[in-house]
DNA sequence: TCCAACCAGTTGCATCAAACAACCAGGCCG
DNA sequence: CGGCCTGGTTGTTTGATGCAACTGGTTGGA
């Protein structure tokens, strides 16, 4: 039986992978979040994603509470695939995936910005103690097991 | 032809994913930017991956230059597989998947807490305006095609 | 020096995921 | 009412993943 999950690793990486780590998903949401695209068709003709993938994609994250599915308009056939808070706070992953990728996977200028909405500042992610306030290099930081880690082997 | 790249889209997630989004590549990265792992039995081991698909991925991220393979030490045989500045700051994305994972895919207690080394602060992302400073919340930030996407469809 | 245990892969096969093209049923609009 | 649209589904092919066994080399202790 092949294992299609990562059910020995005790970690919310592991978890989160599970739910959006599967071909497409992350591409699916971001347009999602950043074109406002709700339409299976519209999904499907700017991703160029296969019909059965993408309606399994979007079967899935219904089911697990990323999106809602909705009518278009009242009385409507149609529906739109719209994301929830759970599907909208991947915001930060696509943005740091993006952020990474302009770095170190596509250099030169970066195809997209995010930016501020209302002042139009570029948008940037920082890493910061909770408690000092200091902004954090890579090297600072460090992932502590917590009790309900220690659970499992 | 089948096709395994997101070629058709012009973002730097997609080239991000091209490189990390395969399977198990996120886990091995994380096990060696948080536990330390550089040992080719070691990741085996601690993930579980199959031994194909771990030499496979390892060898990815060499050719891709996120890891450098270096002897273990002086005149041995055995290497350690060492991440790069380009594997390393792939810690924002891992972080950001964790925390999504804490609390929308694994709820209840976290298995591992990231933790500023010095002061034992709590760890955290946030989404800053660079002009303005403000703290930004998901609706404030909007994606902005720049020149360099108008050149495709 | 030899041998057992270790290391880092590789191989062949089975199973599953993804992609394709064709197709289907229903909706919509002129 | 018919043509075009929508949102899928289906069967097939190709590629990815996982497994177990295997290979060749390394290491260290007897």
């Amino acid at each position: 039986m092949l294992g299609r999950s990562y059910e020995s690793q005790n970690c919310s990486a592991a978890r989160a992978l599970e739910i959006v780590g599967e071909r497409w998903s992350l591409m699916i949401i971001r347009h999602a979040l950043f074109r406002g695209i709700t339409r299976f068709g519209d999904f499907q003709r700017s991703l160029g994603v296969a019909r059965n993938v993408l309606a399994a994609r979007l079967d899935l994250f219904v089911e697990q509470g990323l999106m809602e599915r909705q009518p278009s308009s009242e009385n409507s056939a149609y529906h739109d695939y719209v994301l929830t808070d759970m599907g909208r706070e991947l915001q930060p992953v696509i943005m740091a995936l993006t952020h990474w990728g302009d770095r170190w996977a596509a250099p030169g200028d970066p195809p997209v910005v995010f930016r501020h909405e209302h002042c139009d500042g570029e948008v940037r992610q920082q890493t910061i103690c909770g408690d000092c306030g200091q902004h954090l290099a890579i090297d600072e930081v460090k992932a502590h097991p917590t009790a309900s880690s220690m659970s499992l082997a």
